[in-house]
RNA sequence: UGCCCGAUAGUAUAAAGGUAGUACAACGGUUUUUGGUACCGUUUGUCUAGGUUCGAAUCCUGGUCGGGCAACCA
């Protein structure tokens, strides 16, 4: 595809790292948390990953940090499987931090043993305490001297549960007067008497991250562990581990994570509008979970091509939401099917079409595709449903749409002309009526007549009821976190907009669940999850651009 | 106030001391049986002050601004 595109940095390290011989297999790995579903951002990390090994050669190993059993579910386990894969990627081996948790212990023996950890009897309050600040150093811990027989006596006791729940911790002996906080003897392993959800009631003492990841890393010889920028100060003690258990050197480099506009990204924020209800689940339409943004219609064709678009780097950033809404209309305007549906109905009576006929018209599925999508038979009759706004009584200056004596051209089918319209006591508009030109039928026109605007429609007589679902940006500010205040404070009232009964071309009716469809002048749609074929349920991707009321709001 | 990371059009991202480029967005135009698509064009940029150099977005120094670090979370 791109040739001659230019490195990342990552990219630019591993080019070096192959090139001198360092290592000869490129080996990453995707290590999500299984507390949460998987979203945008982690699709970055999983296209990053993923990609480099699919371009360097090499593997990527999907592996689960799941060293803290209060906060994991086989549930997310299952769906952040679900999501890589539907991404269209392939780990090479699916691991878990909890099946290293017998060498984690050795190691935190080892490093016992060394001299270089002690259990910790303090309080968490009293740690906090002897912690420093950043400006301050550290204090030594009362127990910091212990024995190494006596810690190791300790550890292996806290292991066999003889500990409640905090009583004590193991910790690295480092320095805690280190510039780098995390560097002030940090915790190793914690009490945890809770069930985990692949271990069981196996453990009572688990390893934190710092002591899990880089070992992890290591015993899988991932030669290159990505991570994001949060990290940076953890690299140090990550080395450190390595060096001190003079294990396999994996080397940790960071970037910057994805934020995008109009959405958040925090697992605790998301999470808190599923419990909150201010959506319906995970999946829904609005979040910027892989499962909604799939739900929502967006292809893993279209999210591959956006994370490839924003690039790595080391900055923090905020994208465009527009951006991941122009790669999905890339991607769908090559590869949706075309049909009529009509959102906002309002009848048009042809008054010169006998009401007794019917005409099969010809509709071409794809204009973009190379095979034009082939051909669908679209009836036709003397009455339709149009969209209301294609039609003003007073028109607008450049207005190609219906008006009284105006002409346009019905989709696949006639020219028609405007002769007259009826309206209710309130003064609405409740019908159009119009004359057509039977010369100047799609396909075989005659009539030399050029109209500038074509409008779609649907036949009232052969159309399908459907829900539309018409969902939008979830928040109304760039970016609910930097505001003041609560992050819900920002909600956009207007994220989802029902339309209870919408007509769809009698096609639609056996609209596929996987299919995504252009809505033609309108945007992309597809079958929702919770579509029947008595109750048609569509939700609307993305709108298409739209040059008209841009120009005139 | 300590340590660490960073700063290039509105937003992202390139330019490994030598023409500041690309994409999205915005704006204008051409084509069009989707006010879509496609195509063409326009606007907008190196945080700042010094230094090194024939030449600095790039190297050095100071400053400014933004972010991270003081969970028995990851």
């Amino acid at each position: 595809m791109s040739e001659e595109r230019s490195l990342n940095f990552i990219e630019e390290i591993i080019e070096n790292d192959l090139n001198s011989g360092k290592y000869e297999t490129l080996i990453t790995r995707f290590p999500p948390e299984p507390n949460g579903y998987l979203h945008i951002g982690h699709a970055k990390a999983i296209c990053l990953n993923f990609g480099l090994t699919k371009k360097y050669g090499g593997y990527t190993n999907l592996r689960f940090d799941d060293t803290n059993p209060t906060t994991e579910k086989t549930e997310y386990v299952d769906s952040q499987q679900a999501d890589i894969k539907w991404l269209g990627f392939e780990w090479k081996n699916e691991l878990y931090t909890s099946d290293y948790f017998d060498l984690l212990y050795g190691f935190a023996v080892k490093l016992i043993g060394k001299g270089l950890a002690y259990v910790d009897h303090s309080t968490a309050e009293d740690i906090a305490a002897l912690k420093g600040t950043p400006t301050e150093p550290g204090k030594d811990s009362p127990y910091r001297n212990r024995s190494i027989e006596e810690n190791l006596d300790l550890f292996s006791r806290m292991k066999a549960g003889e500990f409640a729940d905090g009583a004590c911790t193991l910790r690295a002996k480092i320095d805690m007067a280190s510039p780098n906080m995390i560097m002030r003897d940090p915790i190793i392993y914690r009490i945890k008497h809770a069930e985990h959800h692949r271990t069981g009631n196996q453990w009572c003492i688990y390893p934190m991250y710092d002591f899990a990841h880089g070992q992890s890393d290591s015993i899988e010889h991932v030669t290159h562990s990505i991570c994001t920028l949060e990290y940076v100060s953890h690299r140090e003690l990550y080395d450190w581990c390595i060096e001190k258990l003079e294990i396999y050197p994996s080397k940790q480099y960071e970037f910057a994570r994805l934020n995008l506009s109009y959405t958040v990204m925090s697992k605790r924020k998301l999470l808190q509008l599923v419990n909150e209800g201010v959506v319906t689940g995970w999946d829904d339409p609005r979040m910027p979970t892989i499962s909604g943004l799939r739900r929502r219609g967006y292809t893993p064709e279209s999210i591959r091509e956006f994370c490839d678009r924003i690039g790595i780097a080391k900055r923090e950033n905020l994208i465009e939401l527009s951006l991941l809404e122009f790669c999905v209309r890339e991607h769908l305007n090559k590869t949706a099917n075309r049909v009529m549906a009509v959102l906002d109905p309002i009848k048009l009576v042809i008054t010169n079409y006998p009401a007794d006929k019917e005409e099969l018209l010809i509709g071409e599925n794809n204009p973009e595709a190379e095979d034009k999508g082939g051909n669908r038979e679209i009836p036709f009759s003397n009455e339709l449903w149009i969209e209301r706004e294609d039609f003003m009584e007073e028109p607008a200056k450049k207005w190609f749409r219906l008006a009284p004596g105006a002409v346009v051209r019905l989709k696949h089918a006639y020219i028609v002309k405007c002769e007259d319209f009826v309206k209710d006591a309130e003064g609405n508009v409740t019908e159009i009526h119009c004359t057509y030109i039977p010369e100047s039928k799609s396909g075989e026109d005659t009539s030399g007549i050029n109209v500038k605007g074509t409008i779609h429609w649907v036949s009232t007589r052969h159309a399908k009821s459907a829900e539309v679902r018409m969902y939008d940006r979830l928040f109304s500010v760039e970016s609910p976190d930097g505001e003041e205040g609560d992050f819900k404070d920002y909600l956009n009232p207007n994220s989802i907009e029902i339309i209870k009964q919408a007509y769809i071309e009698p096609y639609l009716a056996t609209a596929d669940a996987d299919a995504r469809y252009q809505f033609i002048r309108k945007g992309y749609y597809c079958l929702d999850k919770d579509s029947t074929s008595e109750h048609l349920i569509f939700n609307r991707t993305v709108s298409l651009k739209d040059a008209w009321t841009k120009g005139n709001k």
